[in-house]
DNA sequence: ACCACAGTGGACTCGCCAGTCCAGAAAAAT
DNA sequence: ATTTTTCTGGACTGGCGAGTCCACTGTGGT
């Protein structure tokens, strides 16, 4: 498929007004036609960039989005190198899920197009990147001496990635971001010794 | 609506039917027709037992579920008094979603009926029992003086709700329990101090 | 024996929604 | 200028699945 310059605005418009309606609307059921609306755009056109339909828009948007998690956490993310950064970046993640509230665009997508191998995909590694930038910065913190050598990173990231997803689960029912919070400060403490 | 015995044991089967479909099958797109070709049962007798249908009954599934969760975690849950009940507690969660794998029967459902009220009503009520749970044994720690008494029971309690539902949340798109156990044993070392 | 009501089967309706098709406009290539 | 390819609009199809309806059967009470 060769795309012209109107071509690549068209397939990016669609994108991003897709991801948009998911991060405000309900996650109950969302249609090909209801994209089609909100994008201003037909049908022929997103099968004409989506040659999949929707399995193939849906993961597209699932990437969009997921992209969009770990920028949303920088620059504190890829500097995890004194407490008080450790702090920030503890911070920028609950007022992340606080704005976004019961609305998880990515946990809606995983609902439409859930088991397919590459709906797992954009997940596993999303999740890799990030705990990669943790298990970084917990190993940073050690080489500082700021944090005790007998921790694995490895290990301690894995818990707060646990930690970060099921504080946002919680928080998608509750309404409360009280668990994401207990869950990324115990773990601070617990790196704090 | 008056049941019979009969009647009882028909709405009774349509509920573990529908549950141990969802727990042996893939989640995506559960209909009415499946469960009625599982249970052997008619279309009638569904809206029958439940008679705002889909929603009603997969509410009642759902709560079904749930108390088997709490269930299947006794009687370690119950009894958190020791540093060995703590392991095989964490022992009986790790091996119970190691064999549920990547099939979880309550998040299928809430990616059924998700946002309605009901829905999260039954969610919201089975995560503050477990965490309930989990901060009674946390403060019994205390009181034994094999913890120490600086933590605050609920908000480590919570941190641990979120490091399960994580964990698991994790084990549906990798298959691994890696993260759960990350979570679980981090969460544990912390109370140990 | 009868009757009222719970239980059951299964055909039917009806709306929704992913995906198709084709014809025409715009842009690129020659 | 023409031809080829991409882009766009929108009508149409086909299947699927929730919920309805009605006729029939069992069951328990008197």
């Amino acid at each position: 498929m060769a795309l012209t310059t109107k071509g690549r605005a068209t397939r990016q418009r669609i994108i991003e007004g897709a991801a948009a309606y998911l991060r405000s609307d309900e996650p109950v059921g969302v249609t090909l036609d209801d994209i089609r609306a909100i994008t201003g755009t037909s049908k022929s056109q997103i099968f004409h960039y989506f040659p999949d339909g929707k399995e193939e828009l849906f993961l597209a948007v699932a990437r969009y989005e997921a992209s969009r998690v770990l920028e949303d956490q920088q620059p504190h993310l890829g500097a995890l190198t004194s407490w008080a950064a450790w702090d920030r970046w503890r911070e920028s993640i609950v007022t992340r899920y606080r704005l976004q509230g019961r609305h998880c665009p990515l946990g809606t997508l995983m609902g439409e197009v859930g088991s397919t191998p590459g709906a797992r995909e954009v997940i596993t590694t999303l999740l890799g990147q990030w705990q990669n930038h943790v298990r970084k910065g917990i190993a940073d913190m050690q080489e500082s001496g700021l944090v005790r050598p007998a921790l694995d990173p490895d290990r301690v990231a894995a818990a707060f990635i646990a930690g970060i997803q099921g504080g946002v689960l919680v928080l998608m029912s509750t309404g409360s971001t009280t668990h994401l919070e207990a869950a990324l400060d115990t773990l601070i403490a617990h790196l704090r010794g």
